[in-house]
DNA sequence: GGGGAAATGAGAGCGGTGCTCTCGCTTGAG
DNA sequence: CTCAAGCGAGAGCACCGCTCTCATTTCCCC
């Protein structure tokens, strides 16, 4: 034991950690709304009432799981980011579409912690704010690259906004970019969601029958997300 | 009673709808994974053993309750459409527009029964092949649209596969929409999961202080959708 | 019309759930 | 060393999905 953590102290991180990682591990056999504390703690072999010293409900522990989804899918997309980023001949493009396939490639690896933050709200269930940074991860990355894109030599494209969208269009670009031209704003906001429609439908099985192959069509849909953000010109290509 | 129904068939026939409405209230509630076929039975004041002459399951219940769904946007959505198409001055825009609005305020008035359909899964619970036509109503809306632009003068602009996608596009093709060319059956998919991308996104909190004013920003964006399938040329917009 | 099969409803019961409370034991700070 | 705080276990409450049995009602066929 440490000076500064005593034997308590450990005992409640990893008993912490270890519930979850249990509870995790039931997320993935049966989904979020059959997730049971009972089964959490038989499995851990303690009483279930013991499990509520370190969450005072199921709908905490939920919340725990959500934000650690938020980090994990966030820690995931930055990781290839930066890779990308340094790879040797990086373009906007490709770093664009690198984002979206590691955000593709995490919610395939953990569908039911997927669906916990990006799928139906738990009931009664409302996030805490403190879910908010960690949620903000991903779109943050992909401002970022639209963001280097537009330093560039290549510049960004922009599709005119129609008049009635202008003022919101300002408002979210003083929020989120100011740095940008409303239209990228406009366009970057909509493509991160369109992004996770594609990502949604595939994992929910909306493309059962429709996409077979999905890799290929995935990477030429987010592409052509790029697209639209202005971030590539029609006829250019990832490669990498 | 008619000749063709007794007074047996006609109580199941009510009884059947009474249940699904309470539980369609109770979906409103609490959600559907802590749907309860108990507190149904408790609200129309009969035994919980007795609603399971009317559905095997609480699964079965929920089945019913998403075909309803599928149907009732499928109904409101194919509505819609007919409107726009019959008005004066009807283009493909107006009615992918009218359409891809339709889907929407379907899912803002009915948040729960949208989440039922198109968000996470319920548990064990898998979608029956029965589900499949109600399901695909408006994605054959929107090709039908596509379907109209590419007959029609204007024409439908396409954006070039890589070589990757091609079989799958012709797969798809000769699934969806084998008179329409691979290039806009893709970027009809990829639309058709985006539009759903935006609504679920809306629905479901993520644009929570990042878009308020959601009505325009959400036609300019399903108005740019319709350009990526090839339906609208740029500088093109919508005035219904 | 009458009789037997099928449909229906009610109730008890099984094993499970989230959550609370109380009880003893252990730990750590004063 | 003491004593409050942290902790685990067990019993218990109200609820859940689902099954089984047992009357009662309806309908179909002879």
């Amino acid at each position: 034991m440490s000076a500064t953590e005593g034997v308590r102290a450990r005992a409640r991180r990893e008993i912490t950690a270890a519930i979850k990682d249990e509870a995790r591990r039931r997320l993935a056999d049966e989904g979020a709304a059959k997730l049971s504390l009972r089964a959490v703690a038989r499995e851990l072999g303690m009483a279930s009432s013991a499990v509520y010293r370190y969450f005072p409900s199921r709908d905490d522990l939920l919340t725990a799981l959500i934000v650690d989804a938020y980090d994990s899918l966030g820690a995931a997309a930055e990781g290839v980011e930066a890779e990308a980023a340094a790879a040797p001949g990086a373009t906007p493009l490709g770093r664009w579409v690198a984002v979206c396939e590691a955000v593709r490639g995490w919610a395939l690896a953990h569908p039911h912690e997927y669906a916990l933050i990006y799928g139906t709200p738990v009931p009664g269930y409302r996030a805490p704010e403190t879910t908010v940074p960690a949620a903000s991860r991903v779109g943050l990355l992909l401002i970022g690259v639209a963001r280097d894109a537009h330093r560039g030599p290549a510049g960004l494209s922009r599709t005119p906004l129609p008049e009635g969208l202008r003022p919101e269009a300002v408002r979210m670009t003083a929020d989120l970019a100011p740095d940008l031209p409303p239209e990228t704003v406009v366009a970057l906001v909509a493509a991160w969601s369109e992004l996770f429609g594609l990502i949604g439908f595939e994992l929910f099985g909306q493309f059962h029958r429709v996409v077979e192959d999905r890799a290929p069509f995935f990477r030429h849909a987010v592409a052509r997300l790029a697209h639209e953000v202005g971030i590539a010109f029609p006829g250019a290509t990832p490669e990498a």
